[in-house]
DNA sequence: CTGGGGATCGAG
DNA sequence: TCGATCCCCAGG
């Protein structure tokens, strides 16, 4: 049973995107106390994304826009966005001073709050409850209006500690077929033999 | 496979 | 101001 009090420091967040990404957000646990319901899971897959050279990143070339602004802030915070009109997409902000960098999360093993994800979620299949990046903002009850910028650290989204090292996959970033030579780049990263992945 | 849905931002 | 485009998902 992992102890979800166990929050990353702060500190964590402003080392390199990457190695943040693989030896300290992949496993930990995403944990929710929106409306007064907790819920948590174990990130199983996450992409990386870097504002100054990433033609896939909202932040090219370190543009800073409304949209944007969060990901200039200190690492350690929550960079939320609405997509398609009809969904959310959670990242943390990792970045040292200056830059702009986020992780998106992408998947979620559930592992707390399962009612609850399944009434949010409007189904009771526990592999369709977090896969995918705007299912698991559904799930966690994270929203652009309420979440984007808050920091990590504090009682209503953060981060747990992981318990243990995951051996993992890189693979090419999803549906960014416009970011031409940073669209193949292996910053898509998951848990190897997981079953909460987003997409094969 | 299809198409919904609303914010975003650069062009005009 | 306008409109192409978007780090997606449910349904058929």
């Amino acid at each position: 049973m992992p102890d979800y009090n166990l929050k990353i420091p702060l500190s964590v967040y402003a080392g390199n995107a990457f190695e943040v990404a693989v030896e300290h957000l992949l496993g930990a646990y995403l944990c929710s106390n929106v409306g007064g319901r907790f819920c948590a899971g174990m990130i199983t897959e996450l992409e990386v994304y870097i504002g100054s050279c990433d033609k896939a990143c909202h932040a090219y070339p370190n543009k800073l826009t409304p949209r944007t602004k969060t990901m200039f802030q200190a690492g350690g915070c929550a960079y939320v966005f609405f997509v398609y009109g009809m969904y959310n997409q959670f990242n943390v902000v990792v970045s040292p001073e200056g830059e702009a960098n986020a992780v998106l999360i992408r998947a979620l093993e559930p592992t707390a709050g399962l009612e609850t994800m399944m009434e949010r979620r409007k189904t009771s299949k526990i592999e369709n409850l977090t896969t995918g990046p705007g299912k698991l903002c559904q799930a966690l009850g994270i929203t652009a209006q309420k979440h984007d910028g808050i920091n990590l650290s504090g009682d209503e989204i953060w981060l747990a500690r992981r318990e243990r090292r995951w051996d993992y996959c890189a693979v090419p970033r999803v549906g960014i077929d416009y970011a031409e030579e940073y669209k193949d780049k292996p910053w898509r990263f998951y848990i190897k033999g997981s079953k909460f992945i987003s997409r094969p």
